[in-house]
DNA sequence: GAACTTGGTTTATTTTTTAAAGTATTTTAA
DNA sequence: TTAAAATACTTTAAAAAATAAACCAAGTTC
């Protein structure tokens, strides 16, 4: 693209970058509340997550709270270098 | 979503939104310069116009000049409405 | 202890993106 | 003058992505 910077695909996906979103001003986050917080399906979420994950922008805790699992999400450094470029990016479309 | 607004499928693609990026500055450009400006093929670039003529968000004039086929695409009033809604939309995902 | 809930994951369907191949016309050049 | 190449696209088919439905395992409620 000439004049316009490259979208990272992986952040430019709803879904993902309300993740993302989430987390950079949390900077920690449980599956549930990720899911009430993007109002996304478990299916779709958990998918999700494993694509940001995969990627290395967030790291994953799976565990316990009591006797219920517990999946706990967090931003990594590369995620947040990469949210960053991904908004720098989108400035280049909006005029 | 909970507080994130609802981003428009239509304009959240980056090619899309080149497109539609392009045509807010110009108010009018044919098939080849768009094609120069966003770097895109020319089977993708005919592809997306389309959806967006679809969407009532550019209109698409097929004529000539010269004797060469020429394709001159603007943005519509709806298009521009559902540009500048996407963009404050996109601010509820930048922290 | 059957039925329901919670916290997920997996799988399958649909949608979207993308590039490759195709079409029609025109220009170049031998 | 005609064969080859270029221009301006469109169509089609393959790959990738998004999404929801179905599933699973463990715990809770009645």
């Amino acid at each position: 693209m000439g004049e316009f910077a490259k979208l990272d695909p992986l952040l430019h996906s709803e879904l993902r970058l309300a993740v993302m979103s989430t987390l950079l001003t949390m900077e920690e986050a449980d599956f549930v509340y990720l899911r009430e917080a993007t109002g996304a399906t478990a299916g779709n979420l958990s998918v999700q997550i494993d694509k940001l994950f995969e990627a290395g922008y967030i790291s994953v805790e799976k565990g316990f709270a009591g006797k219920k699992p517990r999946t706990v999400c967090r931003i990594t450094e590369t995620g947040s270098r990469a949210f960053a470029a991904y908004v720098e990016a989108l400035k280049s479309y909006l005029h």
